[in-house]
DNA sequence: AGCAGGTCGTTCGTATACATATGTGTCGTG
DNA sequence: CACGACACATATGTATACGAACGACCTGCT
């Protein structure tokens, strides 16, 4: 990313539905913000186990779930199944993931955490929980849970 | 994306900083999936104007601003140079742009929108914030001042 | 049994997003 | 004025992210 920017104050706002458009007020600004500053943040803490967020989340979902599904696995991480297809091949090439096929769908596959894979994940969620930390550290502890309460309403997760 | 999931509800949470990880309560991941609401709901009501959130981001600033630097450009938009440039090529391939060099600068080149990239920029910035509205739709009106204000917070955005 | 419609994994194409490297240009300091 | 540190735009490589299309497969309904 850049340098961090701090640039001058954002001026008057005109009212809405009309033309003017102030970014740093928009919803959609502030969240692609917001997740680039987690990225960012997990890049540093964990970028040495060479674990990017969503290799970090599917190998977490797997650990919990033992056993799962491609595509299962896809939705309980909010990934396409395009995109689980390439996270999931890059684990594999690592050796992190075993695959076996689905006994039962022949259409699917099977994905658990292989030894080195378990070992891997424990670390790194060791280090994940700080991150939630850090990227948190701006707010207070009641406006982390705010925060956090309303995205998971935003998001559907009940 | 996937079709929606709707998936079980998330079971018990560990004390943090241990071996649990409850991939649904963590700021990260809730920040990528409410990016991607949004990302979402900009695909549905602009995408026939071809523009992503990304593009749009670009236009709606320039067009605050008269003419920019493109490297101001990115870090008023919270863009890498090497992802700035590949949005400008695209939107200058379209004519929505016009170049020419910094006289005062003869590294920098300075951005403004062409014409018919006014016109455009115009009818999606209507269109912009029917998106926001809908992003914000599960949340009540406190609710919604409440997440843009913490979001503002947490990126520093004053 | 057989078929229609849907699902699973994969592939392709395009667009962010960023690290890294490079060539060119600016600027402050000596 | 010269030089080193830095800034700007660009290029390359990798990793999401997703639409669209595909072949293989499953399932419910007839």
């Amino acid at each position: 990313m850049q340098p961090a920017a701090k640039l001058d104050a954002v001026p008057s706002a005109t009212k809405p539905g009309e033309c003017e458009y102030v970014l740093e007020t928009q919803i959609g600004h502030l969240l692609r913000r917001a997740h680039q500053r987690h990225v960012a943040q997990f890049e540093k803490e964990v970028g040495d186990l060479d674990l990017t967020p969503t290799q970090f989340a599917a190998l977490a979902k797997i650990s919990e779930r033992g056993e799962v599904s491609q595509n299962l696995l896809g939705r309980m991480t909010a990934m396409d199944p395009a995109t689980i297809q390439g996270v999931i091949q890059r684990l594999m090439a690592r050796g992190l993931i075993d695959r076996r096929p689905d006994p039962n769908d022949r259409r699917a596959t099977l994905l658990r955490l292989s030894a080195p894979g378990r070992t891997l994940t424990r670390e790194a969620i060791r280090r994940a929980h700080h991150v939630s930390k850090g990227v948190l550290e701006p707010l207070t502890p009641d406006d982390r849970a705010q925060l956090t309460a309303l995205l998971r309403k935003l998001t559907d997760l009940t």
